[in-house]
RNA sequence: GGGCAGGUACCCAAGUGGCCAAAGGGGACUGACUGUAAAUCAGUUGUCGUAUGACUUCGGGGGUUCGAAUCCCUCCCUGCCCA
C-alpha cells in the first residue's frame, strides 16, 4: 500500500476539533511513515486503557481498531495497561464514587479486557506493558521535575478543564498528574504515534508532545479518534446511557442492535468500527449518498461485519439469517430459550420468571400495550393462568419456548 | 476557620410543607406505520396489587409536624467568596 493510501486509512476517523491541527498531524504521520520505510524500521505505536470495567462495548475498541489498522501495516503495537492509572481513577468522568481498586483486581480486569481486545488485536504482534513498571519508580522530586513543565494555565485551555472552570465544577489536582503521568508514558515507550478518543487530545498532544520534547525525545503523533454514537445515534455510546452495544452477548443481538442504529449514525461505524479501509468506506458512503445502494443494505453490510469481528463469520452468517426470518418474514427465531411452566401459574408468573419483563409491573405494562402475544395471538389478562404450550413473544424481538412439565 | 450556594429517579434538570412517585428533556420499552429494531406519530417508564390503595425513593443519620424532597439539627461531599 502506498504512503497516500496507508494515510488515508491511518487517519480515516480521526476528529481534532481543529482543522490546523488536524493537517500538523497528518503531515507529521506522512512524514515519520515515509521515514520509517526508507529506513526499514516500524513506527511505535501504542494506547493506554484502564482496565476500571471488563464489560466492554463497541466504542471502547475504537482505538484498538486503529491500532490493528498499523499492526496490519506492519508497526509495533503496545497496548499499554493503565495499572497505575487506574489505582488513582480516570478524572474526566468523575460522578461516582469509583471503589479503590486492589493491584491485584486491577491485574484481574486487565486480563479480562486484553482477551476482549485481542478480537480485535492480533495477539502475536501485541506487546502488553503495564504502566506501573515505571510510574511506581518516580519519586515526589521526580513528579516536581516533571510538572515544572506545565502550567495551569495550559490545563486550563483544556476544554475539559475549562468548562468546568466556567460552570464551577470540581478540578482535582490530582487530574493534572493524570495527564503528566500518560505523557510520561509516551516518553517511557518511545513511542512515535498515540492513539485515543478526543478526551484525550490534550493528553496526548498538548502534554505529551511538550513533555516529550523537554525530555529531549521526539513528540508522538497523536492519533485522534471521533466519537461513536450509540444506538440512539445521538449521544456518545455508553453503557450508564444504556445505548451501547456490549462486546460480551451473542452474534444475533449484535446484529439486531446495529440494525437498529439509526440510518445517520452509519457513517460514524462504517469508520470506525469496521474493518474496512477509508477507500472500501468512501464507496460505500458515496454509493448511498447517490442511492444505489440501499440504506438498509448497507447496514446489513455493516451488521454483518461487526457481527463477524467478534463472533466469526458462521455465527454472523446465521444471525443475519435470523434477522431476516423474524423481521423481514415476520417469522420465528429457529432457536429459542425454553421454559417449562408449572400448572398454577399465571401469564404474568411465566413472564416475570422467565426473564423476559423486570418486574411485574413491566408485565402488566406490556400486556396492556399488547406487546405479549401467544403463538400470535395478543394476551389480554395478565392474571389468567398460563393457557397452553407455545411460542411466547415478548415484544418484537424476545421469543420464549413455554412447554407443560 | 467564616459566609454563601448546591447534592433529586438510568442521565441531565425542575420542584422550597399537603394537589409529589415527584414537571421537562434525553435514554429505554411498547404499539401503528415501514426499507429494519431507521424516520415519523402515539403510549409507557419505582415496587406490589384487579382496584380504592399500600410500601420504598429526592446525599447519610436524627428531629419538628396530622403531613417533609421541601422546615430544624448533625454528619459526609462539591463549588464560590472572605481569612
Amino acid at each position: 500500500m502506498d504512503i497516500d493510501r496507508q494515510v488515508a486509512t491511518l487517519m480515516q476517523g480521526t476528529e481534532y476539533g481543529d482543522a490546523d491541527l488536524k493537517k500538523a498531524m497528518t503531515q507529521e504521520l506522512r512524514e515519520r511513515l515515509t521515514e520509517a520505510q526508507k529506513s526499514g524500521r516500524s513506527l511505535r505505536v501504542y494506547c493506554g486503557y484502564d482496565p476500571r470495567t471488563t464489560d466492554l462495548h463497541l466504542g471502547h475498541t475504537i482505538t484498538m481498531r486503529k491500532l490493528r489498522q498499523f499492526q496490519d501495516l506492519g508497526h509495533d503495537v503496545t497496548f499499554l495497561i493503565g495499572t497505575y492509572t487506574s489505582l488513582i481513577g480516570d478524572p474526566s468522568d468523575k460522578d461516582k464514587l469509583r471503589p479503590i481498586l486492589t493491584q491485584d483486581q486491577v491485574m484481574e480486569n486487565a486480563r479480562t479486557y486484553a482477551e476482549q481486545a485481542f478480537k480485535v488485536l492480533d495477539r502475536n504482534k501485541t506487546t502488553i506493558r503495564h504502566n506501573h513498571e515505571w510510574l511506581s519508580e518516580l519519586s515526589f522530586a521526580d513528579l516536581i521535575n516533571l510538572a515544572s513543565n506545565f502550567t495551569v494555565q495550559q490545563f486550563l485551555t483544556r476544554e475539559n478543564f475549562k468548562l468546568r472552570f466556567e460552570k464551577g465544577d470540581a478540578i482535582f489536582l490530582h487530574e493534572t498528574f493524570y495527564a503528566i503521568m500518560q505523557a510520561y508514558d509516551a516518553f517511557m515507550l518511545k513511542a512515535d504515534v498515540q492513539v485515543g478518543g478526543t478526551d484525550q487530545l490534550f493528553n496526548i498532544v498538548t502534554a505529551g508532545r511538550k513533555l516529550m520534547s523537554a525530555l529531549g525525545a521526539r513528540p508522538n503523533i497523536g492519533v485522534i479518534m471521533g466519537i461513536l454514537p450509540g444506538t440512539d445515534g445521538e449521544v456518545r455510546m455508553s453503557k450508564s446511557l444504556g445505548n451501547h452495544i456490549p462486546l460480551n452477548t451473542d452474534a444475533n443481538d449484535m446484529y439486531g442492535k446495529v440494525m437498529s442504529l439509526p440510518d445517520k449514525a452509519m457513517p460514524e461505524f462504517l469508520r470506525l468500527v469496521t474493518r474496512w479501509t477509508a477507500e472500501e468506506v468512501d464507496e460505500k458512503l458515496a454509493a448511498l449518498k447517490s442511492e444505489s445502494l440501499h440504506p438498509r443494505d448497507a447496514k446489513m453490510e455493516l451488521a454483518l461485519e461487526i457481527t463477524e469481528i467478534f463472533y466469526g463469520s458462521e455465527a454472523a452468517g446465521t444471525a443475519q439469517a435470523e434477522f431476516v426470518r423474524i423481521f423481514q418474514e415476520g417469522s420465528m427465531p429457529q432457536e429459542m430459550p425454553e421454559f417449562v411452566w408449572q400448572p398454577e401459574q399465571t401469564v404474568l408468573d411465566v413472564l416475570v420468571q422467565a426473564g423476559l419483563v423486570a418486574s411485574r409491573g413491566e408485565g402488566r405494562r406490556l400486556i396492556q400495550q399488547k406487546g405479549a402475544r401467544l403463538d400470535g395471538a395478543a394476551l389480554e389478562d395478565p392474571n389468567q393462568v398460563f393457557p397452553h404450550g407455545g411460542v411466547l413473544q415478548a415484544g418484537k424481538r424476545k421469543f420464549l419456548r413455554v412447554v407443560k412439565d
